[in-house]
DNA sequence: GATGGCATTGAAAACGATTACATAATTGCT
DNA sequence: AGCAATTATGTAATCGTTTTCAATGCCATC
């Protein structure tokens, strides 16, 4: 079969001259049809003899295939497109990371969209992603694109992640806000704080619910929280909690609603000269990098941030299996990891819950 | 010309049987070619009446260009890769989405690969990148990798980040490493530390760069440097730096050559229960947010990141205008930010610099 | 009033693969 | 032995665009 490849030598030396090899070249080297190359190389029916001639044509040939071609003929994009507000935000590095180890595992391409909670920049690339003929999304969208979201009208299935739909209309995997809210609520409760406040983030969902989620931890133990919504970026937090330390009535405690708003809150509560947890305990959502190190450590509900890109891209690819199939929802369940900015509370009035240390 | 839109109506019924909408049923729909089609979409020479019914028939079938046909039939692929080690490094976060913005401003897609430090899974996403017709890429590879690169053979454009390779061969946007290190050895001389030892990366040539320069500094004042070359993972770092407070004769400051290994330092140092700076001063590279707010701020090399991005991005576009002009790297400069974990060495003799204090 | 140039348009080829269909060769079954 | 079923292969159509090429009409120029 070597033979083969050497005896049409004219052929190689015309391979000098065309821009690119393809499929053609390589079957005129072998010695067989396109549709035998093609189907060697996508594993159809093909004797082994002929395989062996196609690899080894392919080889000499240095052939690579176009997969713009490939995929305009078969209609299949084998590409997913991921859609968040930042990648810049750890939570959805962390996830991301997942979502592409998972795609590449099964042949598939990532494209990355960055959004910044912008309602347009969504319909955008919502746009981008049915040119591409993408074969689904991955998406985390503003609570405005939520509402208005229909996965059948748009010609790909979509998982949304962190962020919930209107029930029943979209797969979702997302961490149990009300839970997670309400692990914090006790927490901080037990340590003996009583004052407790929130700055939540007001483009999304999860902004909501973990608000309501707070709320309702307090109403159980006849409180109330009071709450503040911000667009969801350190710069915002840090600006909030400054006029917040300046108002007459200050909270005890305060609650941030993602990873960058709390580190906006800790940057705020520094530049104010606070002590931390003295005049304020400080506690969040998001066990990024630096919370462990920042301060006295910082309380956070850790999100299975892995699992939730992973979990995303499996329903998808269900999803794709089954198209007909009700929609689901994952919930999660987050994990509170208690650091120093939640220490006992040294000023806590000693008549109620303090006792019972 | 609703009228033209209107009278042949039997071809929008026709179109709800159809999958997709293609240009020939806007071509139908506008009663013009495919040709004009084209062009009025593409920006060509058409008259504005039927520009206009073009435009009304896109808006009335609802059509949606498909990317893969158009790539393939137009040898552009608008997509660029982006190969990073992990995304999960904030500094290539940072960098990727200044490069995701920059490359949707001028219609390309990016498409984003981690390697893990890996050179068979660089290999691996550099075929893929030429399988994809990519119009070129930006890549910050491993030293085994840069050595054997050579972009002629890819057939696309490459701009290396963060790490060089040989000169004169790719181009490249680079830190200054030598510089950098200087700064930070001649803060910590400056600062009374004399034993400075570094954990540097052993898997690319920015370790490598970075340590030459410590030593070099170090050397200028006939001082010696410690250095230990590691993965550069927190991990491997954190291990490193456990080993190293273990053993008879310690280190008064440590340098990190990047930001993951700057994170298992301070983990290290926690972990072995030294006190920073007192017994033990940390600095690095990378001014990540959480650097500020760790322990008492820890002293940082501050790169450019959004700006490496940005002009990687820029000098790609430039070399897709000019293929031949020569290969050229860009350097840019770090600054350094002082912050607590290298304060004044309190336990400095007090004979040698100590004095200018 | 023919002629050349310019701008606009359409018909058809091409991009590089997959795949439907036809054909030939082989096998298995009665 | 004969016929159906199966397997391997080749030919040609196809995916949805862009682009080449030729044709048309119009204007200005000689």
């Amino acid at each position: 079969m070597v033979l083969d490849l050497m005896h049409d030598h004219d052929n190689l030396t015309e391979n000098d001259c065309k821009m690119t090899v393809g499929i053609k070249d390589v079957a005129r080297a072998a010695g067989v049809s396109v549709a035998t190359v093609s189907r060697a190389l996508g594993g159809g029916p093909v004797s082994d003899e002929l395989r062996k001639k196609v690899e080894a044509a392919v080889a000499a040939t240095g052939y690579l295939p176009n997969l713009s071609a490939r995929r305009l003929r078969s209609q299949h994009s084998h590409t997913i497109g991921l859609i968040v507000s930042d990648i810049r935000n750890p939570f959805f590095t962390a996830v991301s990371r997942a979502v592409e180890d998972a795609a590449y595992a099964v042949g598939m391409r990532v494209i990355l969209c960055n959004t910044d909670e912008n309602p347009q920049k969504e319909a955008m690339y919502l746009r981008l992603m049915q040119e591409e003929r993408v074969t689904g999304v991955i998406f985390a969208p503003t609570r405005a694109t939520a509402q208005k979201l229909d996965p059948h009208q748009l010609g790909f299935p979509v998982v949304l992640i962190d962020r919930a739909a209107p029930p029943g209309q979209t797969d979702a995997v997302v961490l149990d806000n009300a839970e997670a809210a309400s692990l914090l609520v006790e927490h901080l409760l037990a340590q003996g704080y009583r004052r407790i406040g929130g700055l939540f983030g007001n483009t999304s969902t999860t902004g909501a619910e973990r608000h309501a989620g707070v709320v309702a931890a307090m109403q159980q133990h006849g409180l109330q929280a009071e709450a503040r919504f911000i667009a969801p970026t350190p710069e915002a937090a840090e600006q909030a909690v400054r006029d917040w330390l300046h108002e007459p009535v200050q909270p005890e405690a305060l609650i941030a609603s993602n990873g960058l708003v709390l580190l906006g809150m800790l940057r705020g509560a520094r530049a104010a000269g606070v002590s931390i947890p003295a005049q304020l305990a400080l506690a969040g959502f998001d066990n990024d990098n630096w919370t462990e190190l920042a301060g006295p450590g910082l309380t956070v509900i850790e999100q299975p941030v892995y699992d939730i890109g992973r979990t995303a891209m499996k329903m998808l690819l269900e999803r794709l299996e089954d198209p007909a199939r009700s929609a689901r929802k994952v919930v999660l369940s987050g994990k509170l990891i208690a650091r120093g900015s939640t220490a006992q509370h040294m000023a806590a009035p000693a008549g109620q819950d303090a006792a019972q240390h």
